[in-house]
DNA sequence: AGGCGCTTGTGAAGAGGTGCACAAATCGCG
DNA sequence: CGCGATTTGTGCACCTCTTCACAAGCGCCT
């Protein structure tokens, strides 16, 4: 499940506080969760806790870890080092993590040879050389969206078969390969929409404003933290 | 419902190509989604299209916006003009589609005044001033973890009501608030595991490797874009 | 050794999203 | 004016995810 790595954050974040074991009631706290979700979850992978004490926490990482194939460093090809690829390549929370920035990939000629914490920046021209010296299991598009199909395209031509994708446009891709995109402009406009929602129901508390607004519960919109504690 | 955005850039799309209208099963394939979703969903908006026709583009564009709250640009705060914050004020995206950024605020004196995009980096002190002197209707937390709490504290505190969390951690906000992460090594870690799965797969086709390999139609991970066309 | 409290694991019920298939409605053409 | 082609809107069944509630198991204390 995509909550995996949340827990795992968690785990993380309990072993460093000096904690052995967690409940699931406390976990689950800690990621914003219910319980019997958690449980449920974990009891997926197999992995046992033991009834009466709770789940020993670094038994669980490790679980989790090999779980998400995390046992090894995954190295990450990145293109596109524009404002966001720049702020990706520097981006700390990937390397510890567990992945490495193996290769900085840029269409125009004059950002090639660029050096980015230590890495220096090649033409994407250079893609299935960059695949051949090191095991890029991801690739990840930063570029422009009307450039990334066709960066899709050479990804997966040269055997890649997990896409992070940032660019604002849908991929076609074949079967067996994996796309996952982030669009930052999407999330503000879930909140923007939360925020409208929010503004007519405080002006207009009787009529309830519009249609959607007075939808029962609102509108679903996954991945939304809504009011944890205080 | 989050898949709205989406459905907006899409027209847009289609209108800069000269489109007039489209039918549900054009702007499906567009999206990447079921036709049938797609009409629902609109259905939902209270938005009529014409039978024989299809979606008037310009007409469904603004119902969108309008349901989006998207009429009005929107001014958002950043706080944190770090390697992430640095690439979102530049980022040219939230602009384009209805929002500006109207302060940089940073915890760090060494930041404070640099200029990024033509905005003066503040210090994150002067955040109510700041509100006082914009309506700011969003806030973006572009931090390191341990200080996304104590800034989205803040925020609320000065009225913001709507949060985009990049730090890695979970916030505790009051109800009312809503907030949403963006974890960029979540996104990876998920990919890891389909990468992992695959591997496992391949390896063993027989046993289908661990327990969690074998489940029917693997796990369920939301947003995974998987194969779309050829 | 036995009982008690605590926690896990899971069956079952509930809720919500998804997709199919079809009736209703509209346009264009003869 | 009427008919057929086309497309929306939606009732219905299915399926997944979520949540509750409880039995089973484990450790600790007496």
């Amino acid at each position: 499940m995509s909550r995996l790595p949340e827990y795992l954050r968690a785990l993380h974040a309990l072993a460093e506080t000096g904690h052995e074991t967690v409940s699931s009631e406390g976990l689950a706290s800690a990621v914003g969760v219910n319980s019997a979700k958690l449980r449920k979850d974990l009891s997926h992978l197999g992995s046992y806790g033991t009834r009466g004490v709770g789940y020993d926490v670094a038994l669980l990482i490790d679980q989790i870890e090999s779980v998400l194939g995390l046992t090894q460093c995954r190295a990450v090809a990145l293109v596109g080092v524009g404002n966001l690829g720049h702020a990706l390549a520097g981006y700390d929370g990937f390397a510890s993590r567990g992945f490495r920035i193996a290769a900085l990939l840029d269409a125009d000629p004059s950002r090639v040879g660029e050096r980015i914490n230590g890495l220096v920046v090649r033409h994407v021209d250079e893609l299935s050389r960059v695949v051949a010296e090191e095991t890029i299991s991801i690739g990840v598009i930063a570029t422009p969206a009307p450039a990334a199909q066709a960066v899709a395209d050479e990804l997966v031509a040269v055997g890649v078969t997990s896409i992070l994708n940032f660019a604002p446009c849908v991929l076609s891709v074949p079967e067996g390969v994996d796309v996952r995109k982030v669009d930052l402009a999407i999330e503000l406009q879930i909140l923007s929409f939360h925020e409208h929602r929010k503004a007519s129901l405080t002006a207009l508390p009787a009529t309830g404003g519009s249609a959607l607004t007075a939808l029962p519960g609102g509108l679903a919109t996954t991945d939304t933290q809504e009011a944890i504690g205080t």
